[in-house]
DNA sequence: CTCACTATCTATAACAA
DNA sequence: TTTGTTATAGATAGTGA
């Protein structure tokens, strides 16, 4: 699939490997989102970068397939039973991460119109990007609990 | 990628989206692992399939994708045994969120009603500090949901 | 990181069993 | 539904900004 054949076995140039991590992660994703396009599937992607940084992706969206196990859906056999008390830790964290995610906008805001130096600007950015990732950590988080929780079918390469 | 070019739009031949849901999925999971392995990362795959049916499948393994939440990196040591106290524990970090929360708020109020000044930067540091004790508690918390799962169960599709 | 380029390799659509 | 074949469409390794 490229210039050359490579064996499918750890890339050792840390570069190249994060290089083809993030092409290949994007490849990824466009094929989960084209096999829940074309066969009404729904699949939910969560994982761990070579950095050890949580990601996550949803198609049609993530929430349509955590919602499965949450609620289960109309049309197919019961998805069990699912313990609301934790849904709720879990969809207290997720509210606790927004408002957060608010809080710090408007601090964003309210900085803007009070003069703000440049140095100001940057730790912001550097604040957003923070929540960015909690977010994506939660987002793992959810989704990796909502499955643990209800035993699916694993299977095996090979 | 086959004898004529398709758009990605639903399959409308219903045997016809089963057979490229199988052979995709298939393809999927192999992106899944050809990705872990080139670059060391860990990734989780769930889904359903068109007829409702859960799937899913890890690479190294599922296990390996959920393990980080616990102990970071390796080791999938002691998972079973999991205490009932734990729901305390989830309680008590969910109140820790939700105090960090009301101290940035205040952070926040503290910001409107002052002058610009070099308190600026002190501000940013507070509000700094406090997201990464919230990243803190938000992973020990996630670790200590993810405890509280039951066992992912490996069993053969179908 | 991300984007562009492009020669090659790989996945798969259409068929068939 | 699963498997195999084959012609093509699509993904990407290597490279450079």
């Amino acid at each position: 699939m490229g210039r050359k054949k490579i064996e499918i076995e750890l890339v050792d140039n840390k570069k190249a490997r994060n290089v083809t991590f993030s092409k290949r992660r994007s490849g990824l994703f466009k094929k989960a989102s084209d096999l829940s396009i074309l066969c009404n599937a729904r699949v939910g992607i969560v994982g761990f970068t070579p950095g050890g940084k949580p990601f996550a992706f949803g198609s049609p969206t993530f929430e349509a397939v955590t919602n499965v196990y949450l609620h289960g859906e109309e049309g197919e056999s019961s998805r069990k039973n699912v313990k609301p008390s934790r849904n709720q830790n879990i969809n207290k964290l997720n509210k606790e991460l927004s408002d957060l995610t608010e809080e710090l906008e408007e601090v964003d805001k309210g900085k803007a119109s009070m003069v703000p130096t440049d140095l100001d600007l940057e730790e912001l950015l550097k604040v957003k990007t923070s929540l960015k990732d909690l977010h994506g950590n939660i987002e793992a988080a959810s989704s990796l609990l909502l499955l643990a929780k209800n035993p699916v079918h694993i299977i095996d390469l090979d």
